[in-house]
DNA sequence: TTGTTTTATTGATTTGGGTTAAGGAAAAGC
DNA sequence: GCTTTTCCTTAACCCAAATCAATAAAACAA
């Protein structure tokens, strides 16, 4: 079992989605998978391109992303220990919209298309794992989509500082400000904005 | 079978989903769906309650909105032959952010928490309807979230009108305006602007 | 180390949409 | 019918962020 110290992560992400799975049905999943590196600046997903795999990543880290107008949008970031995919695109067989570039150097396991089908008729079970993740996928979507109603710019970025610190410490400034929807110009003003608050509120003692 | 004729609409939605499906899972489902019809005005959820039903709508059409700062952001409009729910309650037990209004009279076929968990222990192929719903539901969420990258408030205002043209027909253009993420006084005057646009045109000629 | 590229900051100007306020049109109620 | 309420439009002014432009600071390479 030359792959086993790489698959262990991935079937922990699995039993955590449905602890009842037997060994049996990871045997079957764990034979259609299949892995692949990926340089920093290189890509899992170019736009056009139907997305052929989910991902999950094994370490590493990918943007995911559009391009407007020459510019890039930044969609989501993914991390180690989540999955990576192009699900419009994938799900639907279409060119996709987006494309997904290592940010790091990135290890995934994946399962392509027919793969995950024929997982799915062979394994009752997978179709929970299945709906699980579409299910968390649409969750975050929610959340981050409700975000971007209900919030400003700024506390969005608070938010970055206190609950995804590991997000500042590896990507650079202008792509947090893709992600947030603003140019860079203006997230370092927003920056200079809020330190300057600090500076006033302690000055106050 | 008092409620044949308003259960066929549903279950054709399922068999759309998995063609598979049979007689007697089918039956299984059924049991579980009740019946329930909101007037115009009224909550099918109210901010803070946990969402308990998956809704299918049988006819009508509903708003699901957030309110900030006393303002409502409409988030989705859910017509006849849809779901409607939120999910992100649902799936997590917690206080809904949202609430969902009808905007006509409006009924739907239910399904608790407790009968729908049921149901995936008892039918085996309803973790499929339920990941191809959540599928299509996350898949529907990034197109919304793409286009809110990608597209200007204008041409998502045009895309409405050639692809969703009964929505304009349905609701009042404030809830348009707040669905778009602008206010009624905007959206009046990208309608006054891209009309001037065509009368340019026209006077062209 | 120095030079080069990439990333971050700051300033001046423009712009799209928000806010406030007023008047007009269309529906709903009587 | 008329009245009231609800909805839409237009105008004046304001503000946050985009754009354009010039530096400054880091990161990287030779």
């Amino acid at each position: 079992m030359e792959n086993s110290g790489k698959h262990h992560k991935i079937k922990a992400y699995y039993t955590g989605l449905l602890p009842t799975l037997t060994e049996d049905s990871w045997k079957i999943c764990e034979s259609l998978l299949s892995f692949r590196t990926i340089k920093k600046g290189e890509y899992l997903l170019r736009e056009g391109q139907i997305c052929n795999h989910v991902s999950f990543i094994n370490h590493g880290l990918v943007k995911i992303y559009y391009v407007v107008d020459g510019k890039e949008k930044i969609v989501e970031f993914f991390k180690e220990l989540t999955y990576c995919c192009d699900y419009a695109s994938f799900l639907m067989r279409a060119p996709a919209e987006t494309s997904i570039k290592a940010l790091e150097e990135t290890e995934v396991a994946e399962i392509n298309y027919e793969g995950l089908q024929h997982l799915y008729n062979l394994v009752p079970e997978a179709n929970v794992i299945g709906r699980r993740i579409a299910e968390n996928l649409f969750m975050d979507k929610c959340r981050n989509s409700s975000a971007n109603i209900t919030e400003s710019v700024e506390s969005k970025y608070q938010k970055i500082q206190t609950e995804t610190p590991w997000l500042i410490q590896r990507v650079p400034q202008y792509m947090i400000a893709s992600y947030l929807g603003i140019t860079p110009e203006a997230l370092s003003r927003i920056k200079a904005r809020s330190s300057k608050k600090i500076v006033a509120a302690v000055a106050q003692y």
